[in-house]
DNA sequence: AACATATGTAAGAGTCTCTAACATGGATTT
DNA sequence: AAATCCATGTTAGAGACTCTTACATATGTT
């Protein structure tokens, strides 16, 4: 972003580096309109370039797409290893801290949290980057599970609870950005409902004074 | 186009009951496509009408949707209130087969299960039947809660239990219809998640032998 | 300087949503 | 029964969108 609005345009022609504007362009459209109603011609728009420009950089409308999923993912994954910082290996307020990453990142980013999380995992493309930054995250939660448990491998119980540590936050998340929760007149103390859950899948933890 | 397959079609101009067609072919779509991805036009070439057809019964795209959108609901709520039938009241297995009511709903019907409780909810439209019917699958749980809890009214102890239960089986059935479970290698045992569910959020019951 | 390559544009084909003007036939009135 | 009304269908087309093809222009290499 150099001076006026519009991000660094070299020339009249070619730009700079259109292809990360136009991915910015993208991400922006998707948290403004949501995945679905993002279309190929705005992002054009609001790039200043014509409708053809991004096909030398992307296949198709959902490779833009892709590009602003992984995009997330690389931030969900960051922001998850950050909030570990600083609170020591084993103590149960590293799982709460995940989990406030995880329902913060939709409520800060609902578009992008669809892209990530949400049905857009299509067919044959790059499933590779796409995978080892989808699971790495659930293997973080397995791990600091185990370590709470105190179990030094991710055992059959500690899969259990974080398969439901997930579900829990996962649904929380869409519940929160879909409004659903204030459609039905409910409002909700999202810390609240994280500790809770925490309480509810290790029982035999004690919460701290 | 009388016999082959399509639906009973009275006359080569009018049809029968062309508005019922198209909610029917919309659902259909709906679940072969996903959301996003039906188009008026092949429900209209589906339902054997020209494109501009559809638009003596409703406004726009949205409504068709939205108009599956209700049917989902209904049949949901249906589904609900006769999974209960033959327990007695105050038997956990009443919440167990809500939540299985649930799940199976969004396994049954991806496509309508994300459009009654997906990002779906527009602006102005006909909120009150929406609402209504929205509503009460909550309010169904949140009685059956304070019944199993043995509280003759909606407590916010049952309150705080419904809202978990609620999360824990939202974000369960999106898990499992996104496939995301799938692609981290995780295998779910449904009922086996859904026993545990109940146990976390009712510890005080005992599991029936 | 000359050329190859990367990256932009212009034009257009095909699809989609939705509107406007017209057509048809079943229901209602006389 | 005939005339009329109007709900519901069709055809034609405007405007937006995705993506392709052919062409234009910059950039870097030799």
């Amino acid at each position: 972003m150099d001076q006026a609005g519009e991000i660094r345009r070299k020339t009249g022609y070619h730009h700079g580096d259109l292809r990360t504007q136009l991915v910015e362009a993208t991400r922006a459209l998707v948290e403004e309109k949501g995945p679905d109603h993002f279309s190929v011609s705005e992002a054009c728009r609001k790039a200043g370039v014509s409708t053809a420009a991004p096909y030398r950089h992307f296949k198709d409308r959902d490779e833009m797409l892709d590009a602003v999923c992984f995009g997330g993912m690389e931030r969900h994954y960051t922001a998850m290893v950050s909030a570990l910082e600083g609170i020591p290996k084993g103590d149960i307020r590293r799982i709460e801290a995940l989990g406030r990453v995880y329902v913060g990142f939709a409520l800060d980013e609902p578009g992008v949290f669809r892209l990530v999380f949400g049905s857009k995992h299509r067919d044959g493309t790059s499933i590779e980057e796409a995978e080892m930054n989808g699971v790495r995250p659930y293997e973080l939660v397995k791990e600091e599970v185990a370590a709470v448990l105190g179990r030094s491998e991710v055992d059959a119980d500690a899969e259990r609870r974080s398969f439901l540590l997930w579900t829990f936050v996962h649904g929380l998340s869409f519940l929160l950005i879909d409004e659903v929760t204030s459609q039905k007149g409910v409002d909700v103390d999202i810390d609240a409902v994280l500790a809770d859950i925490g309480r509810l899948v290790f029982p035999e933890i004690q919460p701290r004074g």
